[in-house]
RNA sequence: GGUGCCAUAGCUCAGUUGGUAGAGCAAAGGACUGAAACUCCUUGUGUCCCCGGUUCGAUUCCUGGUGGCACCA
């Protein structure tokens, strides 16, 4: 059985570093589980390996997906069983890393397939959300697929919207999708998973994610985050109404939906830096979170 | 030096007509199967600046101090 080294941890405690050691002890590749690095033009903000790093070593899904396409866990997770299939013809051992909690459950723990929610049904959704707000969200829930209504969380509008999106598009309950078929026993994977979790005590974490964050804008942050807004035409001046909660995905990322504020005039250089440290942290804190509960499930 | 205002949670502040106090942010904990670096939930005891006075009782009123801010010299 061929074997998925699988390496997790907190934002900035060091799991690029440990994955390429990792790889060269084994020879093998590394396959990124990151849901940012993903995007070209995002280098330096997403800490994504750099081209000295990857050196030697072939690395699979960094850098490879337009700002503007539309990307999620359940496509990875098939992409990412693809790639394997193929890279286990070759290698016995291979390296995943990533901080997405839920790209790495998904491959592997495997998802339900659920129907893919063709953009226009998406976007009525969410006019329709903007207009009638969070009680509409909750009553169409409680109307299309009052299971899934038990289980959510009812505040989320997010969770409350794509169970919407679903119903809709496939004419079922979005509950009738979630199995947790792949959860299961009678589904295994063709390898297996090993975890390596990377930790530090939590104060020395925090140090390396503020000096990272001053490290990333003296590489360039600015400049990178700037040239993906204007390729995105995502207005810059101030004075053009935006509408941040629909940002595309690429560009809701720590690091990048600070520095808009700062480019549109709203906050100062400081704060946005400040609060990008502030938000990485809070990010830190849910992966802890995640990974507490998911390796003590193992 | 004089006058006025302020001093309450890690921070910014509210409040108590005198019965020892509460918001936002931070922090901590948690949830999360197709946006997941997203989105959402829970948790608030702190010498109410210090010494004294009045009072059954002072963080609240009063005297004095200390520190800060503003204005006047």
């Amino acid at each position: 059985m061929p074997r998925l080294i699988v390496i997790i941890g907190a934002t900035g405690v060091g799991k690029t570093a440990r994955a390429i050691e990792v790889a060269k002890q084994y020879g093998c590749p590394v396959v990124s589980a990151d849901s940012r690095q993903i995007y070209r033009d995002l280098p330096i903000g997403t800490a994504a390996p750099t081209a000295q790093e990857q050196a030697g070593i072939p690395h699979y899904f960094v850098g490879c997906k337009e700002l503007d396409e539309v990307y999620s866990a359940g496509q990875y997770a098939r992409d990412c069983h693809a790639l394997l299939q193929d890279l286990f013809t070759k290698h016995e051992t291979v390296v995943m890393v990533g901080g997405s909690m839920m790209y790495v459950d998904a491959v592997c723990h495997g998802m339900d397939d659920i129907p893919e929610v063709p953009a226009a049904i998406r976007e009525e959704v969410r006019m329709e959300y903007q207009q009638k707000g969070i009680e509409w969200l909750q009553q169409e829930v409680q109307r299309l697929d009052p299971v899934y209504w038990q289980q959510v969380d009812q505040h989320n509008p997010q969770r409350l919207m794509h169970c919407i999106e679903v119903s809709r598009a496939s004419g079922q309950p979005y509950s009738c999708f979630r199995k947790r078929e792949k959860h299961a026993d009678n589904h295994p994977l063709p390898f297996d998973v090993q975890y390596i979790m990377v930790e530090r005590p939590r104060e020395e974490l925090y140090e390396r994610i503020n000096l990272r964050v001053e490290q990333m804008v003296e590489q360039g942050l600015l400049q990178e985050a700037q040239v993906a807004f204007q390729k995105l035409h995502i207005p810059l001046d101030g004075n053009i109404e935006l509408d941040y909660s629909t940002l595309p995905n690429s560009v809701n990322t720590v690091g990048y939906k600070e520095l808009l504020r700062y480019f549109r005039g709203e906050w100062t250089l400081q704060h946005a830096i400040e609060m990008i440290q502030q938000n990485s942290r809070h990010y830190a804190k849910r992966q802890l979170t995640w990974w507490r509960k998911s390796l003590a499930n193992e």
